[in-house]
DNA sequence: GGAACTCGCCAC
DNA sequence: AAACGTGGCGAGTTCC
């Protein structure tokens, strides 16, 4: 597969695109030494004590018996073989070469005790070892400088090393207390961090014009995932403020309807959503899965419904999945249809913003690629032009790096008012103003730090 | 002793 | 009909 900027604007986009990121490479962000040493130490007595559970144990004794002085809990390898061929368990998952698996969700389906442990173990390891101390070694003189790149990704969306500072933990709570935590603005300057919310699916609309995601897109009471977790669930889920209700609404979203975007299917959707809801992989009984509102469990529901089982679950998912394409988005799925059609007739398509991929390319790419890549250039556009008012504004003002869909800034106080109204204005004005394929709204959000602190959101409430 | 691989896991 | 897109990186392991 090959891919070109094929107009002028195409080349100039990249070009002042690699400079703008450059000004934020060269500025960097301030980083606490300190607190990253001192917690690095707590995380490896956490580590030390739990291992010490684990060496105590039967199950370690069994595991030393086989590999001796070679014995290693890190050993993922040597795990697999004392599970799966000395104890004769049956391998829930095997991986990629067919080797019994031992990631997260295998190992918490077996009831071994230290297993849990060896999981934790992971968990505190992966946030001393990948991040807290990249952010160390990549240390000078109080700040980090990680590379952001756009000539490394085949869709044109960018990637960041040394440090790698676009998959810094933020879902987890507690570990990305522990990684952000170290991160800072300048002296008397605070973080904000700009978010196209929902790009892609902004930027797909704009290719395949689909009129009931216009209508989503136009109308801002309308919500599209509150609308598919009423389905998949069969339930009346109406209020985002019930934490029930607000699950199930994250359960469609992130198991169903983006995975459905990017080409994955029912079968693989139901396993993520009974991931999300706390359901097994096989017969549902009263009691099981998360609570609703009312004390009563999701399962109860489910039976209730007439859905009694994982497999029951699939069946729904996918008339749900018929439904989503061949009658909600039908536009949408006639768009695809068409678009690969007409990749396999020409060998090639052009993305909205001037570049064109050809060659070799499965259908799910052929769909995702102009939508990744247009809704990327969308940011670059707007990185571009942010840093140029900036440099010409001469703003105590910096751009520090960008996340796919969201720009990462350390702000003079007294510049904030105005920094926030010019991000909104580049990005949903000026922005659609220069790209007049830019059909749909776009919608921005900007999350402010307080003065001095962290890039920790603040605890509400 | 380094290159290249697998596996697992973080982000969007 | 087929079946999840893009990265970086650490630890363990194997190959040369």
């Amino acid at each position: 597969m090959k891919v070109e900027a094929n107009t002028p604007a195409a080349y100039e986009l990249i070009h002042k695109g690699a400079l703008a990121l450059a000004r934020a490479e060269r500025a960097g962000i301030r980083i606490d030494i300190p607190y990253c040493q001192q917690q690095k130490k707590v995380l490896t007595k956490q580590v030390t004590e739990l291992t010490k559970q684990v060496t105590e144990s039967k199950f370690y004794h069994r595991w030393r018996h086989i590999y001796g002085d070679k014995t290693n809990i890190d050993s993922n390898n040597q795990l697999s073989h004392i599970l799966y061929k000395v104890m004769k368990i049956e391998a829930p998952k095997q991986t990629e070469s067919g080797q019994g698996s031992t990631d997260e969700d295998t190992l918490s389906q077996i009831d071994i005790p230290e297993l849990k442990i060896i999981l934790e173990i992971r968990k505190l390891k992966k946030l001393r070892d990948t991040y807290l101390d990249a952010f160390e070694r990549e240390n000078y003189e109080g700040y980090i400088h990680p590379f952001f790149n756009l000539h490394t990704v085949k869709t044109f969306r960018s990637s960041s090393d040394s440090p790698n500072f676009q998959n810094i933990p933020k879902r987890d709570k507690e570990a990305m207390t522990i990684c952000r935590r170290a991160l800072y603005p300048r002296p008397g300057h605070q973080l904000i961090e700009a978010d196209f919310s929902g790009l892609e699916v902004s930027i797909s609309t704009c290719y395949h014009r689909d009129p009931v995601m216009l209508a989503y897109l136009n109308n801002k009471k309308s919500d599209m995932h509150l609308d598919m977790a009423k389905q998949i669930f069969i339930y009346e889920v109406l209020n985002k403020a019930i934490p029930s209700n607000y699950r199930m609404r994250q359960a469609s979203k992130n198991g169903f309807v983006f995975p459905q975007f990017y080409g994955d299917w029912y079968r693989n959707n139901a396993v993520g959503i009974c991931e999300w809801v706390q359901l097994p992989q096989g017969k549902w009984k009263k009691g099981m899965g998360m609570e609703m509102e009312d004390g009563s469990h999701i399962a109860d529901h489910f039976i209730s419904v007439g859905i009694k089982c994982f497999d029951d679950f699939v069946e729904h998912l996918k008339g749900v999945e018929d439904d989503f394409w061949n009658n909600r988005f039908k536009v949408y799925k006639q768009w695809k249809d068409a678009w690969v059609a007409k990749y396999q007739a020409k060998g090639s398509f052009a993305m909205f913003t001037g570049f064109t991929c050809s060659g070799v390319m499965r259908r799910n790419e052929v769909i995702n690629y102009p939508v990744q890549g247009a809704a990327s250039h969308c940011k670059l556009w707007s990185l571009i032009e942010l840093d140029r008012i900036m440099l010409a504004e001469k703003w105590d003002t910096y751009i520090l790096g960008e996340i796919h869909d969201s720009i990462l800034f350390d702000v003079l106080p007294e510049e904030l008012d105005h920094v926030k109204d010019t991000i909104l204005r580049v990005t949903c004005k000026d922005l659609p103003a220069a790209w007049k394929w830019i059909t749909v709204p776009l919608n921005v959000e900007i999350d402010v730090y307080d003065v001095d602190a962290p890039w920790v959101p603040r605890d509400k409430e």
